[in-house]
DNA sequence: GACCTGTTTTGGTACGACCAAAGTGGAGCC
DNA sequence: GGCTCCACTTTGGTCGTACCAAAACAGGTC
């Protein structure tokens, strides 16, 4: 590696930082592919055992897409592939209670500022939308597991009123890290029943443009949600 | 690489998911050390060259800590820790203006329901806290680097209240990706001071307990500086 | 007990070899 | 002229060996 670098520690970290700033500054286009290893060890004077480690922390930190037997490519950036990235540590936290209510309450006050908002600003289109939500989560009552996702996605709904991609990608980010404690909570058309009903609560405080209802309503709903999770510990 | 794990991929991946999994259940424990990879090679049946690209994608993933010369260990999980793995990744969608609004939008959501919150909840102490840091803005309008970190600390106060990690780790990715838009607006007393007062607009609502001001508030703060932002582009 | 020195352990890097998946180009056939 | 097949090339993936040097360790000496 260059002498330029000595201070730079580990030749594969500073080759790392070298494509990251050349994908940063543009001057590695979204989709198009990097050079050949034998190349990059050309090129910049490196081993193919540092241009490798270079390129894994490059597709490990999701900024190129590494594919079989083929070149990787520089990979589109979005929220969603962000939260991916991060998918095994925060899985990890998961572990822990402290961890589950972090990532939980978090979730809460977005959701409660969603169903505010949603309550003042959602367009007629969205009510509707909001509305066969809810409609199929009501049909999946007995049927524990068509209703967790329709329960699912009737909070989708919320994070994509805004029309944000940094929300939408959360949301799928925490119904992926929150699954496992999903997943073993026992699930009966009784609670089942409860939990429509929240749901209506709040559809029907958006409908009728009650923001404060809507943020009571969701507010109420999570915390009897929370009370479940802590079941599962 | 033993064959039954033939269609896994990479045996790289495979080994990666070997580790991950192990520190997911426990079986390697924060703080300890990875074995050398030496011994990596004779245990998994691997090349060194496999081994070391395992361990690359562990650390880069932020699973493990890696440090000059010495074995990785195992990293302490934190959402601080997540938003720093994403870093590169979120920090090429700065480039956009569509990046940067849907991640100005989702703090936006975060601190209007943030300073509702403090409204209603807020301790004695807590809103003293808030009141020095607003104290410590007013000292600071004629000094725009001051001004800058003091501006920050305010925020920043409001992640604190609710006492949960994954917020304040929410905010400290924030502020740094959007610091870049923060570092080439133009700055001077003037607009200091107009941010300043927004401020002591969001903690008079605070202090008097006005979860409706204080949400209108910090909305009105956050719809500001998003124009002040947009001149950046 | 502290210091020094030699040895060992270990991460970091280089290099060459080989395998096989995937692509390419040319020849032959219809 | 188009299609198919085959040989060759390109390239990622893995292996093994070698060497360097930082860091730790162990033993001896003061």
């Amino acid at each position: 590696m260059s002498i330029e670098n000595a201070n730079a520690g580990r030749a594969a970290d500073v080759l790392f930082r070298t494509f990251a700033d050349q994908i940063r500054l543009g001057q590695l286009k979204e989709g198009e592919a990097l050079p050949p290893e034998r190349e990059i060890v050309e090129r910049y004077g490196v081993s193919r055992t540092v241009a490798r480690e270079a390129l894994q922390a490059l597709a490990s930190r999701g900024l190129i897409e590494a594919r079989p037997r083929h070149r990787p490519i520089v990979r589109r950036p979005s929220y969603e592939a962000a939260f991916e990235t991060v998918g095994t540590m925060i899985g990890r936290l998961m572990a822990k209670e402290e961890g589950v209510r972090a990532l939980f309450e978090m979730r809460a006050l977005i959701e409660v500022a969603l169903a505010r908002q949603a309550a003042k600003m959602a367009t007629k289109t969205q009510v509707i939308q909001l509305e066969k939500a809810l409609e199929a989560n009501a049909q999946a009552i007995d049927d524990s597991a068509a209703f967790y996702e329709t329960d699912r996605a009737f909070h989708a709904v919320f994070y994509e009123i805004p029309g944000n991609p940094a929300l939408e990608a959360a949301h799928k980010g925490y119904a992926t890290w929150l699954h496992p404690q999903w997943s073993i909570m026992p699930r009966h058309p009784q609670r089942n029943k409860i939990n429509y009903e929240a749901h209506a609560a709040v559809f029907k405080s958006v409908h009728s443009g009650d923001a404060d209802a809507a943020e009571d309503a969701m507010r109420a709903h999570m915390d009897a949600a929370w009370k479940q999770v802590c079941k599962t510990f």
